[in-house]
DNA sequence: CATCTTACTTGTGAAAAGCAAGTGAATATA
DNA sequence: TATATTCACTTGCTTTTCACAAGTAAGATG
């Protein structure tokens, strides 16, 4: 009886319903993890810089798939580990965290200074990277 | 003593930099309210569609000013109103909003479309027109 | 002066986050 | 093949944050 009722919203905005999915401290960096940095199982999220709870993260890890940003693939040589891949939606939020980074690129001072050139050079040509390299290893599978 | 002792980070990622000041469930609906709606005061805030709870909104509202996002000013006739308004970094923020609406409006079933219409249509010229009614209201103060 | 408004603060219970330790299945190692 | 290790989580517990209701002080209004 597998239950598909839709949370409740606090509201239609789409920036509600946007916040209302990823407003936390911690998934958009899953995502930047899965998006950026190549990370695809459990093992390699819990070891990014932030240090995130595992509790907390196998239970962001459920709502990203609950919400169809990530979904999941067992990994065909090691049966221990699941594989975590963006879907297209997920990918879809590159835009959104390229400007994110570059808010605070402009306004604070933080750290990948690598990272944040690459984006403010030419921020669509960065766009079709992230997508490329998606797309690319989409295409790897079924 | 006032302190100013920076909030230790928990990287130096420009997106974690973002998500510490922004990740909540709130504080992107306050910057929304004031960027499209043109709240300024508190009890405005309170009205807003989504319901925050008034002590959730004074600690929200403190926030963003100690982040450089907000600033207040006393309201010239009504010496209990305080007003507050976007800064520049505060503004700044426009494509950020933009792109999370966008990505929303795609994957999600949402209202607003007039909004979501308009941002489409052309989103540079909305930007340009939400930048354009800051600096016009900023302005208009010393 | 009495009442109302505005921008909060306070108190309380519930929910979520953070930390440490544990579990069970799958795999690597001796 | 027996044992140790890895992996992806769970469980239990404490601390922090959220949500709701009520209250308060300064200023405006009639």
């Amino acid at each position: 009886m597998l239950k598909r009722r839709r949370a409740k919203r606090r509201s239609g905005c789409p920036l509600n319903a946007s916040v209302e999915m990823l407003g936390d401290r911690w998934s958009l960096l899953i995502i930047r993890d899965m998006m950026v940095r190549g990370s695809r199982t459990y093992k390699e999220f819990l070891e990014s810089d932030e240090g995130i709870a595992t509790n907390i993260l196998a239970d962001r890890l459920q709502k990203l798939v609950a919400h169809g940003i990530v979904t999941t693939e067992p990994d065909s040589s090691d049966g221990r580990k699941l594989i975590y891949l963006l879907t297209a939606k997920g990918i879809d939020l590159a835009p959104v965290l390229t400007e994110m980074v570059l808010w605070a690129a402009a306004h604070e001072d933080t750290g990948n200074q690598a990272l944040v050139r690459q984006m403010q050079a030419d921020k669509e040509k960065f766009l079709a990277g992230v997508r490329r390299r998606w797309a690319k290893s989409h295409s790897l599978r079924t």
